[in-house]
DNA sequence: CGTGATTTTGAAGCATTTCAACTCTGGTGG
DNA sequence: CCACCAGAGTTGAAATGCTTCAAAATCACG
């Protein structure tokens, strides 16, 4: 049933893709999540599901500013989001404090402790967030007698790999404001994959914690939103400007496709 | 001897590896391995030997602009690399490309078609190179038999998700100058780390792949480097000025560290 | 109903990009 | 052997995108 490649994935391109247009009707497409993104909730479920009945797991309710670890903790335990939004904030012995990653429902957090045997950054819960934890070191006896569970674990780690090239693409290749477009993109995608509306987002971070992520300033990031809802492409519906209408992800996709930086177009080589 | 250039030695991991400390004298001491970076090779050579010992290999032999995979091949296996220099590179579907990973002796390829059921990237060669190649099922498959694999694995895995923290928060955090001076801090790092010497290093990417990297352009490159040799914390040996010599780590280091941009130094929240 | 935090917006300054010209190197073929 | 050429690197000057600095508006919280 669940091993290594499959479960998550389509992986069968020849399978016939749905339409999956006609019965919608009243509501805006882009609102709901498409069939793909509904696996990809199915996936997150059967895997919380699985290490559930698996693996020794303790629950732990977190509030806004609550940190699961921080860095230079010594490793023990792995965790998975179930509810919430988490962030992953790496400071450097210099100084420099640094937004690395969002962690959403199913995210697994501490991959980064089980080289040095030491986290290598602080997980800080951006709201009220559940989170599951279980010792590594039981996980990976679970995992001798379940082996669906390697290809869990290895799904997440390598989901994780996936990411953050992503990421590192889009701070090398875009623009300030198509980067915050693509931020904000990213953010309503996770939403949709688990199966939660994307129409209507509320950023959980502030105009500096999104700049810091991104690598620009709080005011650049102002800027980038003000013109992104001037062109029509997100709304503001709220008064504090945190909560954030994107009328169609097509749209967003397509403002960050035309503002790709000049220096991403040329071909190496 | 030490030497950066790799000869491709015939690869017998369990042979004793000379310690050769003593002898040396004569030479300053930064270009040489620390204790530390001695630990790490040994490390590498642990690790290689004992997935020689424990799962089918297949060797191959590439040469320059080689590529291992290939974006959107069906993944299959896993690779490490035994000799010479990788490089991963992300090619979106708009047309950007971007170099986002460099890879040495012990690292290793692939991680990311595991989640997806295809590579994610294309792996080339750039320089002569070995690379040791293996289906994930057998490595999974040894992995029950030899659970000290699943370290080894796992760790490196971990290792790489740092490793792409790290290059975000220098992307996020340092002006181009410290950037490059980064880079080629990290890069002697490296070749430490494997036992080889760094005073002395040779570039295998023109400047233009460097600052697809790093996230500017090559003129950008250009100039950083040719400030670093003005500083005295670099210097160029050959006229190609491809190879460079750095003096002492420690000043390269100590030029990232007062560099660091001024956003990066205001603590969140 | 203040007070501090967050956000927006403008204007000036600066780092990096862009454009352009030039040098240098290494390889190829007459 | 040398002329020639393409590729790589350097360097300058102008243009630009982002940051910095500053001020005002707005919101959240006790």
């Amino acid at each position: 049933m669940f091993n290594a490649t499959p479960v998550l994935t389509p992986a069968t391109p020849q399978a016939v893709r749905p339409v999956a247009m006609a019965p919608v009707a009243r509501k805006a497409p882009a609102a709901l999540p498409s069939t793909i993104d509904l696996q990809v909730d199915e996936g997150i479920t059967q895997a919380l599901a699985l290490l559930h009945n698996t693996v020794h797991i303790t629950r732990r309710v977190l509030h806004k500013g609550d940190r699961i670890y921080q860095v230079g903790e010594r490793f023990v335990n792995l965790h998975v989001v179930n509810v919430g939004f988490i962030k992953t904030v790496n400071l450097a012995a210099d100084g420099r404090d640094q937004v690395v990653g969002l962690h959403f429902k199913g995210d697994w957090l501490g991959f980064d402790g089980i080289a040095r045997g030491q986290y290598g950054c602080d997980a800080v819960a951006m709201d009220t967030t559940e989170v599951w934890s279980m010792r590594y070191d039981s996980l990976l006896a679970a995992c001798q007698e379940h082996p669906a569970l390697v290809g869990v674990l290895h799904t997440a780690m390598s989901r994780e790999i996936s990411r953050d090239r992503d990421c590192l693409m889009s701070l090398c290749t875009l623009p300030a404001d198509a980067r915050v477009a693509e931020f904000l993109r990213y953010w309503a995608e996770s939403l949709a994959q688990r199966g939660l509306r994307t129409d209507q987002i509320t950023l959980r971070m502030t105009r500096a914690e999104i700049g810091n992520y991104l690598g620009m300033t709080l005011e650049t990031v102002s800027r980038a939103l003000s013109k992104l809802a001037k062109a029509g492409v997100i709304a503001f519906t709220d008064k504090a400007r945190r909560d954030i209408t994107i009328a169609d992800l097509a749209v967003l996709q397509g403002f960050v496709r035309r503002n790709v930086a000049a220096q991403g177009k040329v071909r190496l080589q």
